[in-house]
DNA sequence: TCCTAAAAGAGAACAGTTCTCATATAAGGA
DNA sequence: TCCTTATATGAGAACTGTTCTCTTTTAGGA
């Protein structure tokens, strides 16, 4: 708690209720949507407005806090996690996994460096890995 | 045009006047919109009901003729282009265009071949490289 | 040519997101 | 601590993209 609180400043964000339980939210659920979002504060904490979390979201996204998701589906994905990794997604449904893997990331960093892509300037490659998850 | 009533007969659709300039917008624009399909059409052959746009679009996704185009927006886009392939996403707009590298694939093929993923059986694997385009 | 299942049209309904503007509040300074 | 003010929030209207409903039209086989 005292961890996001620091988080918004370090972001030199204002410290509000609204803005405390929405990275909360973001943190605590896995891929949310802004609808998802609603549901949880107003379970958890209060009323919030529709409004203010599509709002504080674009936020914390300009000040990269969090990041949206890539899906094939019209309604946008949040994800808090920072650190680079990819997605599992689910053929059937909408399962999103976290997906981290450093010696990946090595072989893709040294096959574009030697070979680049002409008239592009790589900044991040992320992989959509689909597939059925077997419980 | 042969070639397009072909790919609509052998799914087994019927071939009206509306599908066969659905997908030759598909074919024609660069990952469209829905919206850009119907412009499209009413500006290239005739009218067209925008039901008619999405309910086609979809029935050409169950018989693969398309795919959706995943993005971070929260529009859907189409693609036409079937063999498998990448996209290159412009970090500050967007635009979006096909990669296609066949040694990447053999790479990530032969490399998640050794390396298993937990409860995960992979079916497709796609990248989404982001960077910026140079003119 | 006729028949029928399937497709298309028109527009209402719906869902997700953005906008507007009045009110409330965080946080820096007196 | 109390003011002050820029900033944030709330409520709901508006907007955009997509889906649904129901009637009319049409493709394509008999």
């Amino acid at each position: 708690m005292a961890n996001i609180k620091n988080k918004l400043s370090e972001k030199g964000l204002k410290i509000t209720p609204q803005r405390l339980s929405i990275l909360e939210a973001v943190y605590n659920l896995s891929h949310p949507t802004a609808d998802d979002i609603i549901k949880y504060i107003r379970q958890k904490h209060s009323n919030i407005a529709t409004g203010t979390v599509y709002k504080v979201l674009d936020t914390f996204i300009q000040k990269g806090l969090i990041k949206k998701v890539t899906t094939d589906k019209d309604v946008i994905r949040y994800d808090g996690l920072l650190i680079h990794h990819h997605h599992l997604h689910s053929s059937k449904d909408i399962l999103i996994k976290d997906y981290i893997d450093e010696e990946l990331d090595k072989i893709l960093n040294d096959y574009f460096q030697k070979k680049k892509i002409k008239n592009f300037k790589i900044e991040e490659i992320t992989l959509q890995i689909r597939g059925k998850f077997k419980k």
